[in-house]
DNA sequence: TTGTAAGCGTTATCAG
DNA sequence: CTGATAACGCTTACAA
C-alpha cells in the first residue's frame, strides 16, 4: 500500500494534482521530466482503487470453476488468463460443485469485477437469481444453466465426443456397452450421455438399463460405479467413461479387481491429460481444447463488457477429437479423429 | 456494476446515508426494518471499490505461481484459498517462469492487492526491485529470492527430500545414480541436487559428472536429459528426478526406447499426481503436501497483513515423504516415510 | 498547457 | 440514535 499519493508528486515538483494525472495519462505537459523525476525518487504508484471509483471499472474479472485442481478447469484458466492480456485481472474462485459456494461468490463479485466466466454445476441452478436482472457481463464455460438461454456461453460438442465415444467401441465389436455418466442435472454430463444414447440407437443395440451408471465426475465416483459395473451377473465389455476424474477412479478399481484392460474390458475415457499415454494401457480418449475454451470465453466476455449488448448471445461450440490409444485394443496409436477440421482457429470455431 | 447507491436508499427511507451506512455496519438504527426492505427493493448493493477507497484495503491477495497447470501448484492455490476464508479473494496470476512476468505481475498487483504470495522463478531475481522499500505484506512459497531474507518462507524440506530419494536408490543397491536436477538458480532445484549429492557423498559412492543432468523442470526438458542419460557410454541404473513435469518428460524418453523400469533403470521423482500409480510401472515418489503449504503460506501472509511486522521472519519447512510403489523395484506398495510423522497438523509443521 | 473544483460511493467524525 | 460534513486518491470538465 503506497501511502504517497499523486498530491504528494505535485507539491514536491510545484504543480497542480491534474498536471501530474494529464502527465501519467500521457498528455503533454511541460514539467513532465521533473514530474517523472519526483515519482520515481517518491516511489509513487498510482492507487488503482481509487482510479476505478473513478471510472467504474476494475480490471478484475472473476473465474468460477469447480476445481482449479482439475487440469481441465486449470486448462481453461490459463486460456482465459492469456487472452485477458494485460487489461483484465483473473479472480479465481473454487465451487468444489456446491451451489452455495457459487451463490456466495457470485454475491460477492458483485460491482467487484466488470465480469463473470462461470463454470456451473447445476443446469437449473439458482445461484443466479441476483444476477438475473443486473447488467453484469457473464460468460458461461464448459456448463450452461437453463434458464438463462440468453448468455453467452461456450461448450464443447459433447454430444458428438459421446457420440463418437460410443460409435468406437462399437466398431471394435462391442455391444455390451456401459456408460459412466456425469450428474444428468449438469450440462457435459447429460449431452455426452446422449451422445452414447444416439450412437447406440444408430447401430440398433439395446440400452441396457443396468449399463448406465449416473455418477458425480469424481474420482470415488468413477470408482464406485465401475465396481457396480463389474457386479453385474452380466457385465460389459466395453465403458464409456463421462470425464477425467471419473476414468481415473474406474482404472483404478480395474486395476484392484485384476481385470485386463482391453481385453476384458475396454475403456474410453474423456479429456485428456499429459500422463494418460504412460498408463497402462494407454488411454483413448475424447479430447477437446480446454485452452482455446478458455480464451474465447475471456474474448466473449470481453467483448460484452466493452460492446454491451450490441450482438446477439453467442452459443459457441468448440470441437472435441479422438485420439486412440492403447485402452480399446486397437493396435494405431495417436490417430486423429476430429469433428471438422476446419474449425481449430479461434475465429473459426465460432458456431452460433 | 449496480448503478443503485446508498442516497437512493437514503432518500427512499427518508433518512440520511450515514444512517444506512451504519445499519449496513450492523449497528442499532431506529429504522433498520424500513431501510432493509429499501435495499431489497431497489436491490441496492454497497460498492466495494469505494468501501475500499475509504479502508485502504481491497480484500484482495495475489497468488503468482509459474503455472496453474502443474497439479502441484493448483495445489498451493487450493489450499490458499480455503485458508483464506471469505475475507480475502484470490487474483491469479500465471509467470510461466518468466522473470519479466514476474516482474510486471508485482507491478500491477502494488496497491491493488492487500499482499502477494509469490513463488519466484529465480534465487536471484531483480523482479522484487521495487518492492524492497515497500510495505506491501509478501510470502514466498515453494521457492525463494536470495536477497530477501527477512520475507516470510513456506518450503518443503528439500534437501531431505533428495536425500531420501537418492538413499532409496542406493538402499536397493544402485551405484550408477543419476539425478535430472531443475535449474539450479531456483529453490528447489538447488536444494534437492545438494540432497542428492549428500546422499551419495554419506554412502561413500563417487558423484559422476554425467550422471547429473541440470534441466528446466519442463516435460521437454526432462525428456532430453533422459535420452542424454541413454546416450552415455556407462548409462545410470537409476535415476532421482526432481519434479513431477521432468519425471513425465523421462517416463516418455524410457518409453520410447523400450526400455525397462524399473529392471534396467530404476526411477523416483518428486510430487505425488493422482495418476503416478496407474502408470506403468507406479511412480516411486518423494511427496508433501501442496495443499498445506499453500495453506500455510496463506495463514502466513494474513497474520502479515494484520499484524504488520510485529513477528520475525518465518521460515516454515513442510516434511516430504516417500511414497513407495514400483518404479524402484521394491515389492511393498505404498508404504510411507515421513521425515516426522509430528508436524502433519497445520500448527505442528512450523518449523523456524 | 495549466489550475480549480467537483465528484466517484462509502465511512468516520463530531455535534446535536 | 441521527445528520451534516469531510475525507479516501484520483480524474475530468471548465476556466484561465
Amino acid at each position: 500500500m503506497s501511502n504517497v499519493t499523486i498530491s504528494d508528486v505535485a507539491r514536491k515538483v510545484g504543480v497542480s494534482e491534474s498536471t501530474v494525472s494529464r502527465c501519467l495519462s500521457g498528455f503533454n505537459v511541460r514539467n513532465a521530466e521533473a514530474i517523472r523525476k519526483a515519482i520515481k525518487e517518491l516511489g509513487y504508484r498510482p492507487n488503482l482503487v481509487a482510479r476505478n471509483l473513478k471510472s467504474g471499472r476494475t480490471g478484475l474479472v472473476a473465474l468460477i470453476v469447480p476445481d482449479i485442481t482439475n487440469p481441465f478447469f486449470a486448462s481453461i484458466v490459463r486460456g482465459a488468463e492469456l487472452a485477458a492480456g494485460e487489461d483484465y485481472m483473473i479472480q479465481l474462485i473454487n465451487t468444489g460443485d456446491q451451489p452455495e459456494r457459487e451463490e456466495w461468490a457470485i454475491q460477492r463479485m458483485m460491482g467487484q469485477v466488470d465480469g463473470i466466466i462461470y463454470v456451473p454445476s447445476q443446469e437449473d441452478s439458482q445461484a443466479m437469481s441476483d444476477i438475473a436482472d443486473r447488467s453484469l457481463p457473464l460468460v458461461f464455460v464448459d456448463r450452461v444453466i437453463k434458464s438463462f438461454r440468453s448468455v453467452d456461453s461456450v461448450l464443447a460438442d459433447n454430444l458428438t465426443g459421446g457420440e463418437i465415444a460410443t460409435k468406437h467401441l462399437i466398431d471394435h465389436g462391442h455391444t455390451k456397452i456401459a456408460h459412466i455418466s456425469g450428474p444428468l442435472t449438469s450440462t457435459p454430463g447429460k449431452e455426452r450421455a446422449a451422445g452414447y444414447s444416439r450412437a447406440l440407437k444408430a447401430d440398433g443395440i439395446k440400452e441396457v438399463a443396468d449399463f448406465f451408471v449416473e455418477s458425480d465426475f469424481t474420482v470415488l465416483g468413477g470408482y464406485q460405479a465401475m465396481m457396480s459395473l463389474l457386479a453385474l451377473p452380466v457385465p460389459p465389455t466395453a465403458v464409456f467413461i463421462a470425464n477425467n476424474h471419473m476414468t481415473i477412479g474406474a482404472l483404478k478399481a480395474l486395476k484392484e479387481k485384476a481385470i485386463k484392460t482391453p481385453e476384458t474390458v475396454a475403456i474410453i475415457g474423456f479429456d485428456d491429460h499429459e500422463l494418460t499415454d504412460l498408463i497402462d494401457p494407454p488411454l483413448t480418449v475424447i479430447s477437446r481444447d480446454a485452452h482455446l475454451q478458455g480464451a474465447i470465453a475471456m474474448q466473449t466476455l470481453l467483448e460484452r463488457i466493452k460492446g454491451g449488448n450490441q450482438f446477439p448471445p453467442k452459443r459457441i461450440k468448440v470441437d472435441v477429437r479422438l485420439l486412440v490409444r492403447g485402452s480399446c485394443g486397437s493396435t494405431c496409436r495417436h490417430r486423429e479423429t476430429s469433428t471438422s477440421d476446419t474449425n481449430k482457429v479461434l475465429s473459426a470455431s465460432t458456431r452460433s
